[in-house]
DNA sequence: AGCACGCCGACT
DNA sequence: GTCGGCGTGCTC
């Protein structure tokens, strides 16, 4: 009896659900359960709900509650789309944390968490009512609306738009609605649909011998079918399911002798979904030794796991750090039914890496990147959710998987600065998350890397992380051969050729007589080559952004790399009308260049990020360069990745001064890593390479360390500076970027919200200033920064500050001013 | 993020 | 007077 009043009420409790929306909002929204939804209410399904006056979301449940809001009525949902929840509870906390930590809202984490097929797309479609009338009179608008529906059925509000040429068309609409003519019908449509493939299969009457053996008289007249039954039977052995396309290959028949099979019911063709994953069949690992120090690595690691969630494994160049991962993952896979996630920086996933981890763990692994497309990540999502992928490859957006039983996080290359992500929010740190998501799932974190970062090697000495160190050189691979060359003394004595000095030239013939292959490093593309007037000094600009224009030789014109802005090229000066227009500075376009009319003969390539734009740029390119295609390949950063090739024997960096001379405090430590990693790719084999840097600067420390291989010893002098003028890690750093297309509304903004900021937090508060390019789309900028000691409790600190910036953007004057935060902005 | 509302200048 | 431009506020 009591149980019976139970459901009674059950059934009639009015639920609340506390949504999160795909959008930057600054809170989530209540909407109502119809009774009849109430027992397929669950966290982390989604529900369709409509949000404002038009526009309808695909949402996540994130909270259910039994009390109604107080201050608004809810609107009821309007369906449910998940029979499962798509997002687990820990993704949820983990959600909630990044808010938090990254000060951003949860609608952004939701954006960049889910795969876009999983947000789902609205379209608002218009439609004749059955029961219409034809004597109203209508304007010529309305009656073009209505002609249309009346051929074609269907209308979204998009298709209106275009019908009639204009964009205000919602008084239109309205009025037809107001006529009672159109309805609107809300149709959310599923943009992920499973890749289908159609199947054969013999109908179930000719199981039976008999009816087999009559069916072979029948069909004596029809050769081709009769071909494509006897294909089928053989096929048929394997006890697989036989795909359509299979069966047309293995017979000689055509679609026709198929479709004739299929109308007389004799085959039966199911469409069922296939994966869209290559399939990978080696399933097969290689059992590898470990040599001592990797067994020692591994043993000491495992130790410090005992104690501690974190440890740093700090591994020379080659020392064969990626052999102890896949031993440590190995480890998981067999003892447990735990998942392993391995981090990635996003170049370093296109290339040998994955292969050699796939060639371990078979089926059981997933890739996840950007470069995917929606449906293979859902489906990569799904797999991950089930349990059935164990390892995970992925760039920093893989802690966003739907992970059931994480035991093991590893982040190879940890001090990347391609793990954070700048724009839009959230502005989070994959590596620092990471260690979060491990702490959520009770599992442990490696950290990797030939050159850690600052942060990293501090949290390992000060004994937060286990430290676990490898300085052997995986066979007895030898450090390359360095030499600084420098630039002014070469200059003085005149021996430069354009870019390269007398040294790197000896150096790249010798190289090319031995026909070994050559990579010369320029830092950024950002010091293209710029045009200048060399009689006053007149320098074209971006009309968007306070940036100069770069010359591209390739479109002839003049490019904006920070919004893509281009026109054509100048030759006279619009400035003072002289002629003499000249090109200024390297950047890897014009090395080219210059280097081809030094080797005309020879072959060069180009990688940086206009030659890898297309989809499968970067892979041509590198796979020319194995194939020893290129002789020489010309690159940025993106050359000191991932690479790995065993006919490189030299590498020269054209100028290391625009990094050391970068205007920020982790200059130097970024140089030292880049400059390390630069030189680890050359002879990684039996040879001994040979590195050539050039720069103006042939004293300083940072090259000499480099040179030296001495990592203590950058990490002594970089972190004394640190702690000198209290940066990370011996500060916490919040980065407040403010913007407004007025320069004065800016700058008087600016400025309040400083003075604001100070009187709550002192002399942490440091601005406004203006930041590298304080100029983009159009907008100006201002950066205002927070620098929190340790001592600090930095979760007041951001709970005040996001009370103050909700208050200051409130006040009317203010309103219009754009404000983003980067917390931890490395 | 959209999208409506409302306020302004430029036209039939 | 209406059309469409953009600034501002709201969405459970």
């Amino acid at each position: 009896m009591e149980t019976f009043e139970n459901d009674f009420f059950a059934e009639r409790e009015t639920l609340f659900v506390e949504v999160i929306l795909p959008l930057s909002l600054a809170k989530n929204y209540t909407y109502r359960i119809p009774f009849d939804l109430n027992d397929q209410v669950a966290i982390g399904k989604r529900v369709v709900v409509q949000f404002g006056k038009h526009k309808i979301y695909a949402a996540l449940i994130s909270g259910i509650s039994k009390n109604p809001p107080t201050a608004y009525e809810a609107k009821y949902i309007i369906d449910i789309i998940d029979s499962e929840p798509v997002v687990t509870p820990m993704q949820l906390k983990f959600w909630t944390w990044m808010t938090n930590y990254y000060m951003c809202n949860e609608g952004d984490v939701m954006t960049a968490a889910l795969p876009a097929s999983l947000k789902l797309a609205s379209e608002t479609i218009l439609m004749l009512r059955e029961d219409f009338s034809d004597e109203i009179v209508l304007t010529e608008k309305e009656e073009i609306i209505i002609s249309t529906l009346k051929k074609q059925e269907k209308l979204t509000v998009n298709d209106v738009s275009k019908l009639l040429g204009q964009k205000t068309i919602y008084p239109i609409i309205n009025n037809l609605l107001e006529k009672d003519l159109i309805l609107v019908a809300e149709e959310v449509v599923q943009k992920y649909k499973p890749l289908l493939k159609s199947f054969i299969l013999l109908n179930d009457f000719y199981k039976d011998q008999e009816n087999l053996k009559q069916l072979f008289t029948v069909l004596e007249r029809a050769p081709k079918q009769l071909d494509a039954l006897l294909a089928y039977l053989k096929l048929q052995k394997s006890n697989l399911p036989i795909a359509k396309e299979q069966l047309l290959e293995e017979s000689n028949c055509g679609p026709a002798a198929l479709k004739a099979l299929t109308d007389k019911d004799i085959f039966v063709v199911t469409k069922r979904p296939v994966s869209r994953l290559a399939a990978n069949d080696e399933e097969f690992s290689v059992n590898f030794k470990l040599n001592d120090h990797q067994e020692r690595a591994l043993a000491k690691i495992n130790d410090h796991f005992k104690e501690r969630e974190v440890v740093l494994l700090h591994g020379v160049t080659a020392s064969g750090k990626t052999q102890v991962y896949i031993k440590l993952i190995e480890e998981i896979i067999q003892n447990t039914d735990g998942q392993v996630l391995f981090l990635l920086p996003e170049i370093a996933l296109t290339t040998q890496i994955v292969e050699r981890i796939k060639r371990y763990f078979g089926n059981a692994i997933g890739v996840y990147h950007s470069k995917f497309n929606n449906s293979e990540r859902v489906e990569i999502w799904n797999k991950v959710r089930t349990g059935d992928f164990k390892v995970i490859l992925g760039a920093r957006s893989a802690v966003f998987l739907p992970f059931q039983n994480l035991k093991l996080i590893v982040v190879d290359e940890e001090h990347e600065p391609s793990y954070k992500q700048y724009d839009p929010a959230p502005r989070y740190q994959a590596r620092d998350a990471s260690i979060y998501l491990a702490h959520l799932h009770q599992a442990k974190v490696i950290l990797g890397s030939a050159t850690p970062s600052l942060e990293s090697y501090y949290n390992a000495l000060q004994g937060k992380y286990g430290l676990v160190e490898m300085k052997e050189r995986f066979g007895g691979v030898q450090l390359p051969n360095q030499q600084v060359v420098s630039i002014s003394e070469e200059t003085k004595k005149k021996t430069m050729i354009s870019y390269f000095s007398s040294v790197l030239i000896k150096d790249i013939d010798l190289a090319l007589s031995k026909k070994e292959q050559i990579v010369l490093f320029q830092n950024r593309r950002g010091y293209a080559t710029i045009l200048i007037c060399a009689t006053c000094g007149y320098t074209p600009k971006c009309v968007n952004c306070d940036v100069s224009l770069t010359y591209h030789k390739s479109s002839g014109k003049l490019h904006c790399h920070y919004c893509g802005y281009q026109q054509s090229s100048v030759n006279i000066c619009p400035a003072c009308g002289s002629v003499h227009v000249e090109q200024k500075g390297f950047g890897t376009e014009r090395i080219e260049e210059e280097l081809k009319l030094l080797y005309p003969e020879v072959s060069i390539a180009r990688l940086d990020m206009d030659s890898t734009r297309t989809k499968n740029g970067l892979q041509q390119i590198l796979n020319d360069f194995q194939e020893k295609k290129t002789d020489i390949l010309i690159g940025t950063q993106m050359v000191a990745k991932g690479l790995d090739f065993d006919n490189l024997n030299l590498i020269g960096v054209i100028n290391a001064d625009t990094l050391l001379g970068y205007p920020d405090f982790r200059a130097y430590e970024r140089s030292y890593q880049l400059l390390a990693q630069v030189a680890g790719r050359a002879g990684r084999r039996a040879n001994q390479g040979s590195v050539c840097i050039q720069t103006y600067d042939a004293g300083n420390r940072i090259i000499k360390q480099v040179v030296e291989n001495d990592y203590e010893g950058m990490y002594n002098d970089e972190i004394a500076e640190r702690e000198k003028f209290l940066y990370p890690p011996f500060s916490r750093m919040i980065f407040l970027y403010i913007k407004h297309k007025d320069s004065h509304v800016l700058d008087h903004a600016a400025l309040t919200l400083a003075n604001i900021l100070k009187a709550k937090f002192g002399k942490r508060v440091l601005g406004p200033e203006q930041p590298l390019v304080s100029r983009v789309r159009n907008l100006y900028i201002k950066q205002i920064i927070i620098k929190a000691d340790k001592h600090t409790a930095i979760q007041k600190v951001k709970d005040a500050l996001r009370e103050t910036l909700t208050q200051f953007n409130a006040t009317k004057e203010f309103k219009g001013v754009f404000m983003q935060i980067d917390v931890d902005p490395y």
